[in-house]
DNA sequence: TGTACATCAGTGAACGCGCGTTCACTGATGTAC
DNA sequence: TGTACATCAGTGAACGCGCGTTCACTGATGTAC
């Protein structure tokens, strides 16, 4: 019963949605999320504002199809970037992915900082967003999978205890089972250093001692390699 | 000429600029820095909102008085906990420090997105931040030179190259010669993950990981006290 | 194929709100003689 | 010590702006017979 033409109703709806978000987006990129406005939007469109309501119930909704876009314009930038690097060099494909994730974010810092900056106020994540979210660690946790059984430890990693031994094996069964719990700590460790680092970059917390930061991202990508054990 | 003893004026004025910034940082921990609003501040005191433009120039101008504030809420309270360790315990000084921002962080957390999180959009921090901005990193730095000599570095570090030698080695000459340029940078990358993680931990990124995140945090500053070789 | 009705996109006015900043002013505090 | 003048804090009205969201409506598109 379900036509496989579209009807012209429903062509324009998805191309009118795609133009709300195109245009939401370069405002954002122009402005920063918390002066994305509806109006504004709308405006851009020559539409009345109350239009938008017939295609986002409420400004949170379209901010959390922009926040979905961003994550899945990373996921798509990291995966492809590891895809391009050899199949068996998980060193290169680590590099690969630090590199998509800051390029990615300099060319889109308000996006990034959507994603990684202060959250919205009022704001809360809903349910969607979280496949999106977990593709870049899911792709991290796989480079560290294709490497498993030629990890190169150079410092021991110390034992997991309590809370963090329950934690982190839970996600290591799920997730990675060929890696050791430790390892995958470490991974996580590398995650948060390389967002961490992206973030003093963007957010300028390295003018006036590593800006440009090209050399030191490029050098903190080794080191934690090492610090990973990844051959 | 100038009087020991301060006129009724200028102790009103002295008072009256506390109770802004008091009632300003209760409203920033209430509802974040982008909802801050001069008006409401001068509402909560019983002001007409223009007479808060005898204390402060403008909006940002107040804000950038609450950033200062913060920045050294932060330094007093990573300060204080370092001084409380055993002097010749760098690595207790270290999870001292650590503990502290983290601490801190989990306590005014909107303070803390304030100075670590996405900037707000327009305001350009003034140069009076930037003393204030660098107590943490130069207690870090602290803790490192005074284990100088001791250093256990298990996993060697990586040559320098080209720029980030010729920065690191400036830094290093001016805040800490006794430091090899390797380790120094060690300890940006160290600082650059506990604030990437403490992000995480606030902003909500590990929810369904590591939340709670107290024991992956501790662990985590071992491991990393291990990544800067401290004794 | 043609008609009658249902669905839906888009409009424009309005509601109710809040904001930062300016300005002419009043009245209290401080200063110089 | 007392007076005349200057300084300053605080007021209240106003400017000019933008926002998200609702609602009754018109007119085009889609559907069932």
């Amino acid at each position: 019963m379900a036509p496989v033409i579209r009807t012209a109703r429903e062509r324009a709806r998805e191309e009118l949605t795609l133009e709300i978000k195109r245009e939401a987006r370069r405002q954002l990129a122009d402005e920063g999320a918390q002066r994305l406005s509806l109006r504004a939007v709308a405006r851009a469109l020559g539409m009345a504002s109350s239009a938008l309501y017939r295609y986002f119930p409420s400004r949170d909704d379209l901010l959390t199809a922009l926040i979905i876009d961003a994550y899945n314009a990373l996921g798509d930038r990291v995966e492809e970037a590891v895809a391009k690097s050899p199949a068996d060099d998980p060193r290169a494909q680590w590099r690969a992915l630090c590199h998509g994730v800051r390029d990615w974010a300099r060319e889109n810092p308000h996006e990034y900082a959507l994603l990684f900056g202060t959250p919205v106020p009022g704001y809360a994540a809903p349910q969607d967003t979280i496949a999106p979210a977990a593709r870049v660690p899911l792709a991290l946790v796989a480079v560290i999978r294709g490497a498993a059984g030629r990890l190169d430890l150079r410092a021991p990693v110390r034992p997991l205890r309590g809370a963090l031994a329950e934690q982190t094996s839970a996600l290591v069964a799920a997730m990675a089972p060929e890696v050791s719990a430790g390892v995958f700590t470490r991974g996580v460790v590398a995650w948060s250093q390389l967002v961490g680092m992206v973030s003093f970059e963007l957010f300028g917390h390295l003018v006036g001692s590593f800006d440009p930061a090209d050399a030191f991202f490029a050098h903190t990508v080794e080191e934690m390699a090492d610090f990973v054990g990844l051959p």
